[in-house]
DNA sequence: GGTTATACATGCGATAACGCATGCATGAAG
DNA sequence: CTTCATGCATGCGTTATCGCATGTATAACC
């Protein structure tokens, strides 16, 4: 039992993983044939069966899960060591990832980036809009903007602006509103939540509930297409055209818009410039956040 | 900064551990060229100078100091995973490695190789000849006899004998201490030792230091020569040629000899089974080490 | 001043690793 | 029953990696 080949160690861990040959070779940017073969040598590495081989795939041995586990651990140095490297690194070039919600990439962060891009154009600014929250520990980006009401534990943090939400919907309900605040409204909610607002179902009690989304993008589509209202950050309503602010709610305090990065990576230079750049931006822009 | 090969990273370690190309190459089994390849290949990989080449060699950089650190790590994960499987292993086939000092091998063990020999014929046994305490937590041997008070704070142990020392010399020796026990006695010391033992001392004043060696089996030697007289191992004067136990000491208690593993490999079939064999064998001849 | 040893650079041929294409088995869907 | 999708095995040609041989620079030594 020779000591195996660090590569080969991770490659065992990415089959265990995610469970097929070719899923495996998909996250390592291999051939799953090149999976295949190291996995053989690993196991003739180490002298032990790894996978069982049966008609429906490689099936992981308690051999190959201990395999995985301290692959696991070794990765997580990695990580470290990534993280640790970039959060010294002085340059002003090469790759920056920043990850955000759509939304906010979409109608807040273009001049920003804009800004950065003319200050710094040897970054290769990579930007991932998601409202997964993606692992700053493990590098998925480098510095993320979220909608929250705190850093997180791990992560170094800035707040960028204070938000209120308040009710939206298109004008033709803003009219029929206007006109008779008697009559039924359609409520779009996030999944999440229950029931209409309180304040809402207090002074409008022909409220109801007519959709549940789990998606601010879809539900901002809604109603602009006239399905309903929605609560929404102000700056979202604002921002999005066909949509007008209804007094079916009065602006209240939301979820804050942070900045965060890991504190390894938070000193780097590259992440240093883009926080720079964002916190003097958002300064000329709070307005749109607050009622 | 894509995630770098970890081979790589294991590379560059090596290069920081051993100082050059050719050393890194040697520990890493491969020429020193492609140690010089992996290096390039990690610094375009993180973008950073890892290593200044100057006119003496590759000098490292603060980064590449960093790697190595974690990579360290990453080798630590990397052994434990090691010893885990070595001890989850029920096969009694393959390589099993163990430790011990020359002294013992040479005149104590040879009976016991020879049994596990027979009884197991498929395991590959290696057997490490060195006064060195080798880190068996780093693998570099599945089990190890020592001559010491006890295991160690991180192994699993067991005693195999207790022993006494006592003095030896050549049989001229012998034969001038008997007819003249006032006449000058030469000693040979081991290094640490700064006067001839206390007892000695006293019951013979006319001892004195001729030697200092930091070698047993040199002393042993020297001893068979008619240099002088050694506080030895009682199973290691009786067991060497041309050596006879002198009255100057009476014998006393000496370090135990332990079979020791670390508890990860412990378990393991093939060092179990080395361990049954060579707890039995030791049984039969306890008698050898005490007075 | 010439010899030897260490340390690295470079070019070339050999080797091992890889990707791709093809084929087989299985199970789900039409 | 056919079709399609998934998952893997195998063979072949390509590519990247590696080891070896050679050459240069520097320092130590007689």
């Amino acid at each position: 039992m020779k000591d195996a080949a660090w590569d080969d160690l991770k490659t065992v861990m990415a089959l265990v993983r995610h469970g097929s040959l070719a899923a495996a070779g998909a996250a390592l940017r291999l051939n799953y044939t090149t999976v295949a073969r190291r996995i053989a040598r690993a196991e003739a590495a180490l002298g032990t069966t790894l996978f069982e081989r049966l008609k429906d795939g490689y099936v992981p041995t308690d051999a190959a899960m201990l395999v995985a586990a301290h692959a696991g651990e070794m990765e997580a140095c990695e990580h470290d060591l990534m993280r640790r490297l970039a959060g010294r690194d002085g340059t002003l070039e090469g790759a920056l990832t920043i990850t955000a919600p759509q939304l906010l990439i979409a109608y807040v962060l273009p001049t920003a980036l804009a800004q950065f891009r003319a200050l710094y154009p040897k970054v290769d600014l990579r930007v991932r809009a998601t409202n997964d929250i993606l692992d700053l520990s493990r590098r998925e980006a480098d510095l993320g903007i979220r909608i929250s009401r705190t850093p997180g534990d791990t992560l170094t943090g800035l707040r960028l602006a204070e938000q209120h939400s308040a009710s939206f919907a298109s004008p033709g309900w803003a009219e029929r509103i206007a006109k008779d605040p008697g009559a039924p409204i359609d409520w779009i909610l996030y999944e999440t939540h229950d029931d209409v607002p309180k304040a809402a179902r207090e002074a409008y009690p022909s409220s109801r509930v007519q959709y549940r989304f789990d998606d601010m993008i879809a539900m901002a589509g809604a109603a602009q297409a006239g399905l309903g209202v929605v609560r929404m950050p102000m700056f979202l309503g604002r921002s999005l055209p066909g949509l007008m602010q209804v007094p079916l709610l009065p602006p209240q305090p939301y979820m804050d818009v942070w900045m965060v990065a890991h504190p390894d990576v938070w000193p780097g230079a590259k992440v240093r410039a883009f926080r720079d750049v964002l916190k003097a931006d958002m300064k000329t822009r709070r307005a749109l956040f607050v009622a």
